[in-house]
DNA sequence: GAGTTTGAAACT
DNA sequence: CAGTTTCAAACTC
């Protein structure tokens, strides 16, 4: 427990053999007990975060770090396990997978306290499960087996759905053990295996340390050797088994990863596009709860809906519980961004007191507690409902909540407006995470219903308020309430307002009409990087950052560092689809922008302040001389990797956007032309805005994990940027700059959001029906 | 709390 | 599609 993990030896007979016998094993063994040093090197991740805020971070990451390199040993592994060098890292976690000889690696990032919860969770587990985990176990070898003869052949393509099958199994069968014992059963059942190995292992390894998974092994190392060893994705129910269980295991590592390492796993997932599992249980991993958003909440996830997809594979149940897992994710996740917020997941994360990271803690702490609703917001005020919401994968809402309150009060015809009470009032009653902030208001608002208005909260004191439109009649996109999809109450201090039930035809097809002209009209603004699924997506590798932006601002005199501008509103960066001029979005600016404007000193102090600057391109470099006022620069970029956003531009505009195009042409003025505006480095980091570094952090360390991916199938990784998701980063203009920062901008990205596309379809298609069936 | 500023939304 | 107007939030005093 204490002391710091070490490889649990363990492991099938004749692997265990192989691998104790292996010098490698002994040199494992003879390393000490000691807590992983937090790796300096760590090859990816250090290199991306060694600013200070990130420094948490790297710690977090630092045994990983070592690892990395060394993963693609690990990926040789399957039937035969081979131990990697990395093995000795303190923290190791053996577990086999099936009766297959295939072995994982899974290392817990050193938070001891977590470790032990995990072992002894492990324990109880395999033994509550153990009858279903003997016959899910089966399966799972089966169809391990199965896809590890079939996968040989197509290693790469199956590498990714493999790696997630392991991950998330593993992940699963951790979180599980963590989050959940009450669903041991199904945990057990698909991981009851490995909880055995566990044990076995680590009565096999008594050396090694109590067992402390670094997550980041597991993500590593598993891609490579799950690759080998897993099978294929779908097909049988087996797979459909594994697939529920990559699913889960996904969002559970995720939880795991978001803690410490998630980037990892979501750039795993990212890497292996051929899973649709992966973005779509990242994109679940973004849901906060099960609970089940007002329609109008939907119309706006419905954007999300693409995540959530994947899921339907799963069988009910196993969806019900991959949910259950989701939502602890999340709510890791939203932990991480919410900072302050997450208290109530720190609290959860008894286990690990202090360093530990955080995020750890969300992990084991998010349990069924909806502690986390905290929304992603990153910053404080914003109002995102909508956003949240779009984070909010809308399976959980309409399956659970939103469907059970349908059946109740079939008033949700609409989205947003269908009832809008009932919008309101399940928002509060389900108490939404991601709502969070408004729910959490809220339900105090049932009582007085002027809270629920504030319920964009962040705690910092910005709220959203309701909306005192006058003439507008709170049918336009003015109204805050309208553009979220729900009425206004008593809160509001509208005139004349149209947005209430009892003019739902009119709000339903005013609505439609705004629909009708822009799709993305209700949609998200700015989609939190907290929503990983998205990233997952295949679009992950085509969008952005940039993507997260539904538009992209058109800010000029607020230098996009004030609410004025979607973008700092909710706490992204600028994107090549803002016409913003002089950014100094301290979310990540545009580059092109910031050369045209060079402005004020005050903003540049600001940014000193909060912002850590970087830019990848030389482009960039050359803005900041531009920019002498800004302290940041070029140093930033080189000690805080984590900022970065490297908006690659790729940047996919936002499919249905044509707005955005539109509008360029206007601020394109100063700019237009100016290849920086591709790159998008800088994702200046408020000390203040945490969320950002989470998600940050989290972008650059799914990037690292990719890389670290991609390293084990070949073995060196380190840091570079190719991999094959890199064909996302392409552009070619950060070429000059691949330093580490690109690469976590294209984290960012990945994490980031699902891309606009699937957003603009789903709202476009699905949207309309969801969010005003009704009608 | 009133007035100003701002940029998105809506309109032409 | 481009330009202008309208609007309400954000901000300042």
């Amino acid at each position: 427990m204490d002391t710091p993990d070490r490889p649990r030896a363990g492991a099938a007979a004749a692997a265990a053999a192989r691998f104790e016998d292996s010098p490698v094993f002994n040199f494992i063994n003879n390393l000490s007990p000691i807590p992983p040093p937090k790796p300096l090197d760590s090859s990816h991740n250090v290199g991306l975060f060694k600013s200070s805020d990130l420094a948490p971070v790297s710690s977090i990451f630092a045994s990983p770090h070592v690892n990395p390199a060394k993963e693609p040993k690990i990926l040789i592994r399957d039937e035969s396990v081979q131990l990697p060098h990395e093995l000795h890292s303190p923290s190791s976690v053996r577990t086999r997978i099936g009766t297959s000889s295939s072995f994982r690696m899974i290392r817990c990032q050193d938070i001891v306290s977590e470790n032990c919860n995990i072992n002894c969770h492990l324990n109880e587990a395999s033994i509550d499960s153990s009858d279903q985990a003997s016959n899910s176990e089966s399966q799972l070898t089966q169809s391990i087996q199965n896809g590890a003869d079939t996968m040989e052949s197509d290693k790469d393509q199956c590498a990714d759905g493999k790696t997630d099958l392991t991950m998330s199994q593993e992940c699963t069968y951790l979180q599980g053990m963590k989050l959940d014992e009450s669903v041991p059963d199904k945990m057990g059942s698909s991981h009851s295996g490995i909880d055995v190995h566990d044990n076995q292992l680590s009565e096999q390894n008594n050396d090694d340390e109590p067992t402390a998974c670094n997550v980041d092994y597991m993500v590593t190392h598993q891609p490579s050797s799950d690759m080998l060893t897993l099978g294929l994705p779908f097909g049988t129910e087996t797979q459909s088994m594994d697939d529920t269980q990559k699913a889960d295991g996904s969002y559970s590592c995720k939880s795991l990863l978001n803690e410490e390492s998630s980037g990892y796993y979501i750039q795993n997932s990212v890497h292996e596009p051929h899973l649709p599992w992966t973005g779509a249980v990242e994109g679940a991993a973004v849901d906060y709860t099960p609970q089940t958003l007002p329609g109008a909440l939907q119309s706006q996830l419905m954007p999300c809906n693409k995540l959530n997809e994947p899921r339907e594979y799963i069988p009910t149940e196993q969806n019900a519980l991959s949910q259950h897992l989701r939502g602890m994710r999340r709510r890791s996740l939203f932990n991480e961004k919410a900072g302050a917020s997450n208290k109530g997941v720190e609290k959860a994360s008894d286990l690990h007191p202090v360093n530990s990271t955080p995020k750890r803690k969300t992990i084991s702490g998010d349990n069924n507690s909806k502690p986390l609703r905290t929304p992603p917001c990153a910053l404080p005020g914003i109002g995102l409902h909508l956003n949240a919401f779009a984070a909010i994968p809308k399976e959980k809402f309409v399956h659970r909540d939103i469907q059970s309150t349908i059946n109740e009060s079939s008033n949700l015809p609409c989205p947003a407006g269908s009832s809008p009470q009932h919008f309101e009032q399940n928002i509060i009653n389900d108490d939404l995470p991601l709502t969070t902030d408004v729910v959490s208001a809220e339900p105090s608002s049932q009582g007085s219903p002027k809270k629920k208005r504030h319920k964009f909260d962040n705690g910092d004191g910005t709220s959203c308020k309701r909306c005192s439109c006058k003439k507008s009649k709170c049918l336009k996109l003015y109204c805050e309430c309208f553009a979220a999809g729900v009425y206004c109450s008593e809160p509001c201090t509208c005139e004349g307002c149209l947005n209430n039930q009892s003019n739902m035809e009119k709000v339903l097809s005013t609505r439609q009409q705004i629909e009708s002209r822009n799709p993305l009209a209700f949609a998200p603004k700015v989609i939190h990087t907290s929503e990983p699924g998205l990233e997952l997506g295949e679009f992950s590798n085509k969008t952005p950052a940039s993507a997260r932006h539904k538009r992209g601002c058109n800010c000029k005199k607020s230098s996009c560092l004030k609410k004025y501008c979607e973008c700092f509103q909710g706490g992204v960066g600028c994107s090549i689809s803002c016409r913003c001029e002089g950014c100094k979005n301290a979310f990540g600016r545009r580059e092109g922008v910031a050369v045209l404007s060079i402005e004020e000193p005050k903003q540049a102090l600001e940014e000193k302040n909060g912002c850590v600057k970087e830019e990848k391109c030389e482009i960039d470099k050359e803005l900041v001389v531009y920019q002498a006022t800004d302290p940041a620069p070029a140093e930033n970029v080189l000690t805080t990797p984590l900022a970065v956003d490297c908006r690659p531009l790729a940047c996919l505009p936002p499919p249905s956007s044509k707005k955005l195009n539109t509008k360029k042409p206007r601020s394109s003025t100063k700019l237009t032309g100016h290849p920086s505006r591709l790159c998008n480095s800088q994702a200046p980091l408020k000390t203040d805005t945490l969320p950002p570094f989470a998600n940050y952090a989290e972008m650059v360390l799914s990037e690292s994990t990719s890389d670290a991916l991609k390293g084990n199938s070949s073995p060196q990784t380190s840091v570079k940027v190719v991999s094959p998701n890199k064909k996302r980063i392409s552009p070619p203009r950060i070429g000059t700059g691949l330093s580490p920062i690109c690469k976590s901008g294209r984290k960012l990205i990945l994490k980031s959001i699902p891309s606009f596309p699937s957003l603009g379809g789903d709202a476009k298609n699905e949207d309309p029906k969801a969010k005003l069936p009704a009608p």
